[in-house]
DNA sequence: GCCGAGGTACTCGGATACGATTTGTCCGAGTTAGAATGG
DNA sequence: CCATTCTAACTCGGACAAATCGTATCCGAGTACCTCGGC
């Protein structure tokens, strides 16, 4: 089980976007992480369609974030990038083989599906409890203060 | 992101030999599962390098759980299916690009990659605090009271 | 009747194909900014 | 000098291949039980 590569990316360009009010191109994005510019385009639009970033068309045009950076969870990254499928699907093995149970006896959940569904619920309240905006103030601490800065004066000047 | 579907397998095929003393061989938890017999056999292998379950060879030979059902957790299931790899490999993008950080400066983990180990870590927290032998006994009430009881007559006859 | 050797049937284990999902790329539709033109 | 039209460049968006991982399967190595023969 591997969480999709585009993640990182979507949040750090969710981080770079809360720097600036301004549209910002996917090119000037990929460049900026040193990705490949056509395959984050293709997030972009996943963040796009899950309603995290606007887009803008035409020239000068480019993404921008729709609401303040402190309203927006990884969480919400990362159920638009990766989908809202579950990690675990249940396939009712109890239904199955010679000794299948009465569907009507066990119309509550599988225990191991419950089990496995409160997993993830955890796992997604520790997403839900970080914002981009808490993301970009420690990424600018462990850098010594100046990234953000620096994202700034390089979007100004492109 | 999907997690194997040998996953649900494994679970219900380590509650089944929680009902038995004595070793079953991969065949026969195949038909009790309804699945397929050599798909199933590449999971118990991958159980049995974990040290969750002992193979014994030859006539009358098959798998054993390798300690009580109440000191085996689901996670050290997981683990051993999906493997140990977590969610969220970090690629360090900070150190791309032309606002490369200095590696000297951003020693630290990446804030993004240290907030989705805490998330992974939440996951597999509460993976810890079920064991077999809970989700025996909740299977068990689930299904009226007779499912263990079916398990172990109908390992008893085969 | 007891012991031992051999055979046999059953078990696991790793190496081997197939399919699906993820990854990566491309080109076309649409839109906006700016320039050129006419009034 | 201003409004209008036109062009052109730039943007996103979805449709199209390649690679990696999960799925499924097979056959060989090893072991314990059972049978058979000898003592």
């Amino acid at each position: 089980m591997k969480l999709s590569n585009g993640v990182e990316w979507a949040l750090h360009c969710c981080v770079s976007l809360s720097q600036t009010e301004h549209p910002v191109p996917t090119l000037r994005l990929a460049e900026l992480h040193d990705v490949p510019p056509a395959y984050l385009a293709k997030h972009l639009q996943a963040l796009a369609r899950a309603g995290v970033v606007r887009s803008t068309q035409g020239q000068d045009g480019g993404y921008t974030l729709t609401r303040p950076a402190a309203e927006i969870t990884m969480l919400d990254v990362v159920a638009a990038i990766d989908g809202p499928a579950p990690f675990f699907r249940c396939t009712e093995i109890r239904r199955r083989g010679p000794l299948a149970a009465d569907p009507a006896r066990c119309a509550n959940r599988c225990p191991v599906a419950r089990a496995m569904g409160a997993a993830e619920l955890a796992w997604r309240a520790a997403l839900g409890t970080v914002t981009i905006a808490e993301l970009a103030t420690d990424i600018d601490a462990a850098s010594g203060g100046d990234a953000l800065v620096g994202v700034r004066d390089w979007l100004r000047e492109h």
